[in-house]
DNA sequence: ATCCAATTCATACTTTGATATGAGCATGCC
DNA sequence: GGCATGCTCATATCAAAGTATGAATTGGAT
């Protein structure tokens, strides 16, 4: 398992300009991110990203698709990375699309190197969080998996504020049965207590309202 | 109390130009929706804000301030109306910051009535739902305020998983007289089971990671 | 065929939780 | 002074939870 805080992060740029790619590596390389560019917004999807922290910068023009679209299209392929958007030609009601699809920033070209680092910044570090829960939420996903079917289902139940007795009624076995599940769930999902038990499963589903 | 489905949403327009505020009142009135114009920022703080729902138009460029400004000021003053940003001159940069901060839209001008409505539909939409859960915390809040300050501390304490003999020892206090603090407190919070004011107990002080 | 995991249940014991009854003491308010 | 509220504790009782030991059944994997 590879240490979070030692994962590197890697900036991607997807631009057709070939020498905006190459400035903007060497503004990278040069505080030391490690840096892959795309000239087009297939060579990236058709790029195995490996699944450590970084961005993506993005031109809004690019020859194969729009960048608007493109970023759409990476939430529904599974991409998590933060989205700096770049453009040469763009309008604000373009820009204010992508905010609202959730781009942490949009430049327009040309820009500051000062203003891109900054948002790479912000990027990485929105990143960073971002990583950080959903690991959380996939290691109580995956604990949550080692549970046996009926464990699964006393939990629901324990965690809903249903009694031992309650739990056994509703799934038409004895109390005792129920309490033994209860206590492996408690074990496997390592809660020491009943509040644990609860805020984990809260974590695994959600409650809207309280 | 009010009933929060009977409350009708206020459109509060903040733009010096007249011609623009009648028009957009008019656009506003013709679907059923109270509206309020003001010609200054200082105008719109110095009219004292029902706490209803609806939401802020505002031009970017104001007699007396700018509208990004007006917009940070907004949420320091205690005004909580979700902002759709409008604006004759603005850039991208500007609508970027404005979207950072949180606005809804941002419309250059001349814009299209429907964009406008969408806009206004969506903030009201979003405000509404931020009232919904600043009310139920809040609520929370105030039933927690009624609780006496022993019962404050056990209930912390159990909703943090301790058992009513750690919880006594911590407070220097018997088992029993924990035991009692713990059921006024489920009592006075509404909270049926031990999972209830465990939820109850992280909507008044959310938990950051499980 | 055999082993294993899951599921079921019983008995028994200990600990913990929930609640009621009764009571002493301090503080602050009218 | 009188009174309410909050805090404290004891005794007692009952319900529920937690744990251990032992055992039977089932279904699937080896």
């Amino acid at each position: 398992m590879p240490l979070p805080s030692d994962e590197k992060s890697i900036v991607h740029v997807v631009d057709d300009d070939a020498s905006m790619r190459g400035a903007l590596q060497d503004l990278f390389l040069s505080i030391g991110l490690e840096t892959r560019t795309y000239a087009t917004a297939q060579d990236f999807l058709d790029t195995p990203v490996p699944d450590s922290p970084g961005c993506l910068i993005i031109d809004i023009r690019l020859p194969d698709m729009n960048g608007l679209d493109f970023q759409a299209q990476l939430s529904r392929t599974g991409v998590r990375l933060p989205v700096v958007m770049m453009t040469g030609y763009g309008d604000i009601p373009m820009s204010v699309r992508a905010m609202k699809r959730g781009a942490v920033d949009f430049l327009p070209k040309p820009f500051k190197d000062q203003d891109m680092l900054d948002a790479v910044f912000a990027a990485i570090e929105r990143g960073r969080q971002q990583r950080a829960v959903d690991g959380d939420v996939s290691k109580v996903r995956e604990r949550f998996e080692t549970l046996s079917a009926r464990e699964k289902q006393v939990m629901v139940l324990v965690t809903d504020g249903k009694m031992n007795k309650q739990v056994a009624g509703d799934l038409g076995i004895s109390e005792i049965t129920a309490k033994i599940h209860r206590g492996a769930a408690m074990r496997k999902m390592g809660a020491r207590t009943l509040a644990d038990l609860v805020r984990i499963a809260d974590v695994i589903n959600p409650r809207r309202r309280p």
